[in-house]
DNA sequence: CTGATTTGATTAATCGTTTAATTAATTGTT
DNA sequence: AACAATTAATTAAACGATTAATCAAATCAG
C-alpha cells in the first residue's frame, strides 16, 4: 500500500504538505498541489482509513440496525441506504436485532464498538432505541416522536381507502397483522379516518383471514390489509371460500412487495418511496454527525397508490350474495 | 473514551503489560492479568478498532458483494452471514452492485478502499470477479469453479424432479428464468438428468408462462420452475387459463421465499440451508485470512425438498383433458 | 530601505495499539 | 556458589494520517 511517505519522498516535500494538498486544507502552491495530485493518482493512493479514523475519531462508517433482516423491506432500504451512503463517502455496516429488544440493544451495542459515526436504526415494533453516544437516524412511522424520517404511512392508509371509496364501496373490513406495530397501525388510522360509515370491522392477526371470509359472506365488499403478504394469505382463503376477486370482493395490500404485480389477479397496493427515504436518512445522518439538524428530520414522506386488478368498482354480484 | 494507558495508569503498569494481558500474548503473571481484566470491566474498555487495525494491518470486517441486494435471497444470506460473522468477531460491510459487472467491480473496489480483510461475493449472473488483493469466498454454484460455497442446485433441481417421478407423473415442463444464470442452469441440468423421457420440453424468460400454458394444454401435467416467483407467475397464468393446481397440473417453484407458505395452494418448492452456507461461508473466509484451506471449500451444502400441495398425484382430469 | 504582512512550506506531536528488544528478578543446574 | 535458563515486566519504535505551531522567503506599505 501506498502512503503519504511515499508520495512526500517521490516529490521531495514533507507528508504534512502532501496531506494538505489531497485534503486541501492548510497551504500549498497551485503548482504544488497539482504535482501531488497526479503522483497521487499515478500511484493509486488511498488513505489509510484506519489511521485517519484514528487521527480524527471519525470512521467513515454508519450502522444499520434492522428490526428482522428477514423483513421484506429490508432489501430496497439497504439497497438505496448503500447507495445513498455511498454517495456521501460512507460505509455501512449491518447488524440484526434478531426479533427482540434485547437483541437491538445488543446489536448497537456491537457497532458502537466497531467505531461507527452514526446509527440507522428501524425500531423494533414497539420499541424506541437510544444508543446515546452517537447521532441517530429512527425509520419507523410519524406516531414515533424520536421518527427521523418515514413513509407518510397514514396518508397511506387514506389513499387506499379514498380509492375504495371512490369506486363506490359501501362495506369495507379492514385486516392488520400485529397491533403492536406503531406502523400498522397508523396505516390502519389514516384508512379508518376516511372510511367512516363504510367501515365495518378491523380484525387483527392470524386468525384474521378467516374473520374476513365471514365478514364478506355477510356483505363486505372490500379488504383492506396492512401488507401483500397477509393480502396474499387473504386471497388464498377467498380461493379457498370460491370467491372472486375483484368481482366478489376488492382487495388491497400495503408495500408492492415483488410477487404483488404478478399475483392474480395483480394486487393494488401502497408503495413506498424507499429511495427518497434512504437519502434522507443518510442526509439526516450526516447533519446530525456534523452537529446540525436536517431541516426535513422529522418529516415524513408521502406514499403512492398502485392501482391494479384487485380493486374495481363495487358490484352487483357481492351485494346478491349478501341479500340472499 | 477509555484506552489502555487509563487502565494502566490506574493499576500502575505500562501499557504494554495491559496490551498484553488483554490479549493474552506475551509473558504476565496470573495474578496481574487477573487484576488488569476486572479493571478493564470495570471501566468498559473496548479496544480502538482504528488503533489496531492501523497497526495490524486488519480491520476485523469483511465486504459483501450481492448482485442485487433486492434479489429475494438477500436478506436470509445478509442475516445469517451477519450472525455468523459477529461470532467470528467481525463485522460485514455491505455493498451493492446495482445489477452490472461493472458495477460489481466498483462496489469490489470501494470495499477494498475501506480496508476490508476478504470479500464475500454473490456474484453476477455469469461473471467471475477477481478482487485480487483480499482473501475473496464466492457463493454461487457447483459449476462455477471459483465457488467456495453454495447450495447444491443441482442435486436440487434433482430432488423435486423425482418427487414428481414418484407421483406418476410422466409428462413434464420446465421453465427457467435467465439462461444466463449459471444457478438456474444447474438446477435444470438435475431436473433433467432426473426426467429423462419424462421431459417434454424447457422454456425460458418472459414468454414462458404462456408457453408453458400451451403445454399443458396438450398433455404437460407437471411445471418445473426455478423459482418462486416464476411459480408464482404461473400459478396466475393457469388461473386466467381456468386450469386447477394440482388437480389438473402440478406446480413447483424454488427458494423456499416468504409467500410460498401463503399461496394457494401452497407450493412445494426447494429450501436452501442458508443457516449452513453463511456459516460456511464466514469459516472458509477466516480460514483464508488466516492463510489456510478450509477443507470444505468448493464444496455444496445439500437443499431441502419442502412438499407442500400444489404437486400431487398424476390424475385423470389432465389426462382426459390431454385426451380430447 | 526597513518593518509588517502574507504565502508556502516544514517540524513535531498526537491518536491507541501492538510487538520486538531489553532489563531485572527469580529459578534451576552442576 | 557461580552461571545459565526462565519468567515477568518495561522501553521504545512503529503503523499512517492530521494539525497546531513554527519558520523562511517573498510581497507590501510608507
Amino acid at each position: 500500500m501506498v502512503n503519504l511517505k511515499e508520495i512526500a519522498g517521490d516529490i521531495g516535500v514533507s507528508v504534512a504538505t502532501v496531506s494538505n494538498a489531497l485534503t486541501g486544507k492548510g497551504r500549498v502552491s497551485q503548482e504544488l498541489v497539482a504535482r501531488i495530485r497526479t503522483r497521487a493518482d499515478e500511484l493509486g493512493y488511498r488513505p489509510s482509513n484506519a489511521a485517519r479514523a484514528l487521527k480524527t475519531g471519525q470512521t467513515g462508517i454508519l450502522g444499520l440496525v434492522m428490526p428482522d433482516l428477514t423483513n421484506p423491506l429490508f432489501p430496497r432500504i439497504a439497497q438505496m441506504l448503500s447507495i445513498a451512503a455511498e454517495n456521501a463517502g460512507l460505509g455501512i455496516l449491518i447488524a440484526d436485532s434478531r426479533g427482540s429488544p434485547e437483541e437491538q440493544r445488543e446489536a448497537i451495542r456491537r457497532l458502537l464498538g466497531r467505531g461507527v459515526d452514526g446509527i440507522i436504526v428501524v425500531p423494533q415494533k414497539g420499541t424506541t432505541p437510544d444508543p446515546g453516544q452517537v447521532p441517530t437516524a429512527v425509520i419507523n412511522t410519524a406516531a414515533d416522536p424520536k421518527n427521523s424520517v418515514s413513509a407518510d404511512h397514514t396518508g397511506g392508509g387514506a389513499l387506499v381507502a379514498s380509492h375504495i371509496l371512490d369506486i363506490g364501496h359501501k362495506d369495507v373490513v379492514i385486516l392488520g397483522g400485529d397491533p403492536v406495530s406503531e406502523v400498522q397501525r397508523d396505516r390502519i388510522r389514516g384508512m379508518t379516518e376516511v372510511l367512516g360509515d363504510a367501515l365495518s370491522a378491523v380484525f387483527w392477526g392470524d386468525a384474521g383471514p378467516e374473520q374476513v371470509i365471514a365478514a364478506v359472506s355477510s356483505g363486505a365488499t372490500a379488504i383492506l390489509t396492512t401488507s401483500d403478504l397477509l393480502a396474499l394469505r387473504v386471497r388464498s382463503a377467498l380461493i379457498e371460500a370460491d370467491l372472486s376477486v375483484p368481482d366478489h370482493v376488492s382487495l388491497t395490500g400495503f408495500d408492492d412487495m415483488s410477487f404483488a404485480p404478478v399475483m392474480s389477479p395483480a394486487l393494488t397496493t401502497v408503495a413506498q418511496d424507499v429511495d427518497e427515504i434512504a437519502s434522507r436518512a443518510i442526509d439526516i445522518m450526516t447533519a446530525k454527525i456534523r452537529g446540525e439538524r436536517h431541516p426535513l428530520d422529522g418529516q415524513t414522506v408521502p406514499m403512492r397508490l398502485v392501482i391494479r386488478n384487485s380493486t374495481s368498482i363495487a358490484n352487483q354480484s357481492a351485494k346478491r350474495r349478501h341479500s340472499k
